[in-house]
DNA sequence: CTGAAAGCGCTTACAG
DNA sequence: CTGAAAGCGCTTACAG
């Protein structure tokens, strides 16, 4: 019983046959005779044979590996709830496939783009997670020209040719404003995120759609870049105003909890004097008093299901848009009528 | 010009030189002339070569990449900022030296020592971050026994042949209590975390020792998990207590939040009739309100730091410790004089 | 159905 | 100082 890892020719020795009818039964083709495939799968299994990706990876130029590129300054990265639970869902399934993930963080679209040219070009990827979709997004160019395939996590602002995983939020902030509406608010404002973002720009939209709808005015909207610091300037601005709302829409739970802390300094009481609604359902917003009402969503559930699109991108060249669960209105204690 | 990428063999040829030559221009290994290794390095920059790296691992048995193993419930993951910005600040190092991050989430301890495992197994990285360290660590031994390089976060329980690079979160636990005690806090209590971690035990034990030099009882500890759940149970059963602290410092953000929160829920005012300290420093707890007391440290600059002493130890097998500036506490607005 | 051989793109003794 | 060749561990036409 030697001590180095057993490869390739050791199996083909020991099952008295060649190499290349070995490669053939480990990967399922065709031509190998049932009896034969049975019996090097289990010698292989005998001498505890893993293939060597490596040496995989250097006649297929597959690595077995995806990639995940967030864009995001280091000072934000930590607020946002959303990428340690989609990356916990890509995992579930990726380890199952003895595929691996390969992030990377970088702060700007330089590095951003540069990133994916890297990773293209060093054959670390069979494919790659678009998140944060951009209205102008230059991500989708560079990787047709890179031939690197992909999935967008949300709906693209333009036709391309990437499969994409949606999930509708749109619903959710309507019924967040309707909700609001039946309690009887009619000034409502909305803390929007990042417009240069596809899902900043239509959860701003969703709320004006929903307020014109009630017959609402809809231009109390604030647009940040989703930090918790520019929730909380919002917030200001917005209580500030010679006819400050009753309730506030946040594009996600952190600019709310912010936001809710800037109430309470100012002495008003949440709900009572202001209503407040988040967007995401992280676990904090269950915690925070009054506990937040907010819009759920399931990031766990999306990274699942996005690793399997991408997967069957990467093997078959194809792959069938999936729409998630929509986002729903969870009620907490943050709303109420307005006093 | 041809479509495909350029081979060491096309740059060879254009060099005038056999491929081996170019491989140690390359490489920086003598017995290459100076101007020979000019020409050659001028001329694989014209034709825009990069070489491959799976065949370099092939041959080289290195994998170009780092491995970073996070063991967290799906669940509870997206409750804590130290990952995303430890993260970032390994991305910083290692983009700069043309490594890949391998980034592998799992549940459990089984499924985590499974993927170190199959880490090496598959030559997917060169050496490994360890978070999270724990009292009895069996990744210690298994990554010695795999032959995998590492570097941990924290001080090891046990002498053990890996390098560290650890923060002192003792002495901003002291000063947390000497703050609340020269406030004139006399019922202090802990909320800790996981004993099992290193970290968790170390923060209740600081805790502790602080306690006794200032001649207090120290036996106000409630033990959690880390997460905001338990952090939200342990300071019910604080308050529900005959005699209730009149302080109490969190070993995280997350939880000291979710007290606050419950604090609040009860009608107590913070920091008038609780003061609370948390720790971390994460952006969202200069946020809330109170603005929080908390403990700040630098997950960013550990990140860097790690990534730089793992390198160093892959490189040569040998790397120093090094040991961080100490967290400090941050006095914000959830601390005062109880009343 | 099976085998022998070339090839993926590097690195590294070994000669000279 | 430089070159030719073997080798890393697989896959894949090509013959038979």
């Amino acid at each position: 019983m030697s001590t180095r890892k057993p490869t390739i020719a050791d199996v083909a020795s020991a099952a008295g046959v060649s190499k290349g009818l070995v490669s053939f039964a480990l990967n399922d083709r065709p031509g190998v005779a049932a009896g034969t495939r049975d019996r090097i799968l289990a010698v292989a299994d005998d001498l505890g044979w893993r293939p060597s990706v490596t040496a995989r990876s250097l006649s297929t130029r597959t690595s077995f590996a995806l990639g995940l590129v967030i864009r995001r300054a280091a000072e934000v990265i930590g607020a946002d709830p959303f990428f340690p639970s989609f990356i916990a869902g890509v995992e579930s399934v990726l380890s199952d496939e003895g595929r691996a993930l390969v992030l990377s963080v970088v702060p700007d679209e330089a590095a951003e783009l540069t990133a994916y040219r890297t990773l293209a070009a060093d054959n670390r990827v069979d494919g790659v997670f678009l998140t944060d979709l951009r209205h102008d997004d230059k991500r989708f160019g560079l990787l047709e020209e890179l031939g690197l395939p992909a999935v967008a996590l949300g709906h693209p602002a333009s036709t391309v040719r990437f499969p994409f995983v949606e999930l509708d939020d749109t619903s959710g902030i309507r019924a967040a404003v309707s909700h609001l509406v039946s309690l009887g608010h009619r000034r409502i404002a909305h803390v929007a995120g990042d417009q240069s973002m596809i899902h900043g720009g239509r959860r701003r939209e969703s709320f004006s759609a929903a307020m014109s709808q009630a017959g609402l005015d809809d231009s109390q909207v604030i647009e940040t870049d989703f930090s918790v610091g520019q929730g909380a300037d919002a917030t200001r601005r917005l209580l500030d105003a010679d006819d400050p709302p009753t309730a506030i829409v946040y594009a996600n739970d952190p600019m709310a909890i912010a936001g809710l802390g800037v109430a309470q300094q100012r002495g008003l009481d949440v709900p009572g004097d202001l209503s407040i609604t988040g967007f995401d359902g992280s676990d904090i917003s269950a915690f925070v008093f009054p506990a937040l009402t907010t819009i759920t969503s399931d990031p766990v559930e999306w990274g699942r299901v996005a690793a399997r699109t991408l997967l069957d991108q990467v093997a078959t060249g194809a792959a069938s848009n999936v729409t998630l669960a929509p986002a729903t209105l969870l009620v907490r204690r943050s709303t109420a009528p307005p006093q």
